[in-house]
DNA sequence: GTATCGTTCAAACGTTCGTTTGAACTGGAA
DNA sequence: TTCCAGTTCAAACGAACGTTTGAACGATAC
């Protein structure tokens, strides 16, 4: 029998944390339906069959894709804001803002983890086509939601809750598509960012843009009827 | 011969015209992938070779579901701003907004063409996965976005040209995600907007919130460093 | 040693995919 | 009528898909 079949032994996760890493990675490139378990399995370097002994589906490894990061950075998010207002100092709608914002941009920072790979995942899957990756998502954000719903409301008290839904919905657009579209830049000027230092600018920017859309004045109401 | 498997006669590309309307709804809730030509022939009630027989193959559908549309659309966006323009008024930021908003909102209205149905792909694919998709957006696009640029500059001269490339992309990424989400407010709150008589008061929220953000103080500059 | 449990493996399962084929059919020109 | 270009049709193609199978393996407990 040849060396080079001997079996080699992993750590316990190893294969799970392997097969999540590719996933993100391959999901982000090639959306879940262009990502084929071949693909994905060849480049975790695991067995074709692995992911449906740990996950039970390809269904399951997705929306754990998800779990994995996603209830740890919305849990941050929850925990900015409560730093924030511990200290006492009133909540102004830029700072929410950049509390929101920033924990995104500091997932992109960190190169060497996945992270980054799964911000530009994440801003892809807000259009997924796919109506209980939609569902899912939902309910992994409804937490930090409401939470910012309410911060917003409070710093923002004559504003009619009703434009307020849609100006947070206007911001989670601009957040979500900035994060997805890496290259999509191009589209308006030759410009690719450096993303490593820049990632600081970028919140900067981002905030400044948001803040001012989301205190915009309020001219248009008088138009509503319906 | 029973009388039922009588072939029907079709007016000239008749069949070409079901194979997109049905192409626009399905790739709309499905994305592409999602649809198989199975489906996507079912709906259009044609056979399942007509696909390959019009269009050449799956790939060039997909590129000609999105010329049929684009095309004019950025062609009513490049004369919305010229008719502002010969109007001789000056070309306000907010006037230049609403120009390139109205064009898909316009869209959106006319519910009883497939415009909606492809206002929401559009709206979808600019964070499409696939390369070849996103690089035909990106050309289709070319000649309004150069024009629109131009345009920004001429209204904004004290704008940093890298400045506005960033602020049109966080418009962009407003819009297009708003178009994409037609579902996806109940994120944030159980309001499901009534979309017909909605599409004005959209546009002028819309309009008021990337203006503001357009607008926006340059207050982070100092920071830019590299 | 041996029984056990969690894991990995190569191979195959049935299904569905996009595409191709060659014959059948239609409407109008020769 | 005969012919022909354009189109539609049922059937099949090979490839790729997600998933399942049952045996082999390594480590631990007895």
């Amino acid at each position: 029998m040849p060396a080079s079949t001997l079996r080699t032994v992993k750590p316990p996760h190893e294969t799970r944390t392997r097969i999540l890493d590719a996933a993100e990675e391959l999901f982000m490139q090639h959306g879940f339906e262009g990502t084929s378990m071949r693909q994905l399995t060849a480049k975790a370097d695991v067995n074709l069959a692995a992911v449906n002994y740990h996950f039970g589906s390809k269904d399951a490894l997705i929306e754990a894709v998800f779990r994995r990061r996603l209830d740890p950075m919305n849990g941050a998010r929850i925990a900015a804001l409560d730093a924030i207002e511990a200290t006492g100092r009133p909540l102004t709608p830029e700072a929410i803002i950049r509390a929101f914002v920033g924990e995104s941009l500091r997932m992109i920072e960190d190169a060497k983890g996945g992270g980054r790979n799964f911000i530009r995942l994440l801003g892809r899957s807000y259009t997924e086509p796919s109506k209980p990756i939609r569902v899912l998502i939902g309910q992994l954000y409804e937490p930090a939601m409401e939470r910012y719903k309410s911060a917003f409301e409070r710093a923002l008290p004559q504003m009619p809750p009703e434009e307020l839904v849609w100006r947070m919905h206007f911001m989670f657009g601009t957040l979500s598509y900035t994060l997805a579209a890496t290259d999509a830049v191009q589209l308006i000027a030759g410009c690719k960012p450096e993303d490593r230092h820049d990632a600081r600018l970028l919140e900067d920017r981002l905030t400044a843009f948001l803040a001012a859309g989301l205190t915009a004045p309020l001219k248009h109401v008088v138009r509503k009827a319906a």
